[in-house]
DNA sequence: CAGTTCGTTCACAAATTTCTCACAAAATTC
DNA sequence: GAATTTTGTGAGAAATTTGTGAACGAACTG
């Protein structure tokens, strides 16, 4: 499981950053200062920093700077908006790609795994059970080789549960994770397509298990 | 061995990336101006051109629209630093990468050691599905032979997306690597040269899907 | 300079998906 | 076991996305 260290003095950014990366299957780890930055990266190798600008202290160029004297690890700056600036100023320290805030959790993850492809970091993966395969890259899911036109949505929803393997997601955490931060819909919305993609799996159905008052989950287990 | 060209006005610039080049196992040339590397082209192929923008005469960027006229040849730019417009306008007129100046030889060779791993594959390659077959050199597509008269937008598209056969390409991520990195139209200009496209592609058109909602897929499979 | 090709935008139709809602069914609570 | 909460389901309206033809100007060609 991939490491992603987020530095940012704003817990609840922290936070926020985490919830997302935990989802996409990282193990996330917190620094609040330049100076933690540091320390945490001297303690174990991380496969991306997300890295704040602003901080008080040792600020964010600092502690990239100081990083590429040894180690050549993908890092995302978070940078004040319209900071022309500090973009420029990260590219030519070498950071890997910035964003500026206030941003979508959603998009900075589709940013940290396109850094890793980049970088090669990031493996092109096919998640299967058994006889059912998901292949992200080109958005297909085969059973038994065949393939199943499956809508964007449940693509999407199926992708996620399978990301979380045997953990449990509410409805909030789907909608906010697969529908994105501002969506104000009905939660209800996520039992529609679940039913829908229980039809589409067919005999995969019973991989979405139903986690009375909390959620779904997607488990699978041997047989034929 | 390869062949390397290194365009500078600097003498110093240029012994200093030829003791470099030497070291990592390049034949290296040397061009003074414009003038000279289109002149040095002509006499000899070259693997990967280091291309200086800015010179007296003809600058890099001129030769680097008459080089695309001929040949795909890799390119690197040399920049000014903090030229960001330099660097946008070089991909768009077809440098593989670019460096800002003053830059470290090292990272130089490594971007070198980059640009060739990354294009040499498709340099003499030629993408074949079934009875159709793309030839990236000569830009040329034929079926069963016949060479189809293909115009260069749609050629691009066809290449870009054979370059990523079955991954799922937005399009966006069209625009930005077959149009450019600061091209500003309307998105659906990608769907207008995809349905011309496969009015070319004919009896082949079905290599290129839609992916609902997400963009369009190559993809290849067993026929007649 | 007329004719052609190419790239682009636009508008409308067609296709597909998404969402909501109401009610039935199931599970839980008391 | 009745009441309450939660989930499954079906249908159709609403919204989104894509296919397509036409029109326009720019670039190219002879």
């Amino acid at each position: 499981m991939p490491n992603l260290l987020i530095t940012d003095d704003d817990i609840h950014l922290r936070k926020l950053v985490r919830t997302y990366g935990e989802l996409e299957g990282f193990c996330c780890e917190e620094a609040e200062t330049g100076e933690q930055t540091l320390e945490a990266i001297r303690n174990m190798p991380f496969d991306i920093i997300v890295l704040d600008v602003m901080m008080p202290g040792t600020d964010g160029f600092q502690v990239l700077e100081e990083i590429r004297r040894t180690s050549q690890v993908p890092v995302i700056m978070l940078t004040a908006r319209d900071e022309e600036y500090d973009k420029l100023k990260g590219f030519e320290l070498g950071a890997d790609d910035y964003m500026a805030k206030p941003f979508s959790p959603k998009e900075l993850m589709a940013r940290i795994g396109a850094v890793l492809r980049r970088t090669g970091k990031k493996q092109t993966d096919v998640i299967t059970f058994g006889g059912l395969s998901i292949t992200p890259d080109s958005r297909t899911v085969t059973i038994h080789g065949e393939r199943l036109g499956l809508p964007p949505k449940e693509f999407d929803l199926l992708l996620k549960l399978s990301q979380n393997e045997r953990v449990v997601l509410s409805r909030e955490k789907l909608l906010q994770t697969v529908w994105g931060y501002n969506y104000y819909g009905d939660v209800r919305t996520v039992d529609t397509h679940i039913k829908s993609l229980r039809e589409h799996l067919g005999p995969y159905r019973k991989l979405i298990q139903t986690v009375w008052g909390v959620g779904y989950r997607l488990e699978y287990t041997e047989e034929t």
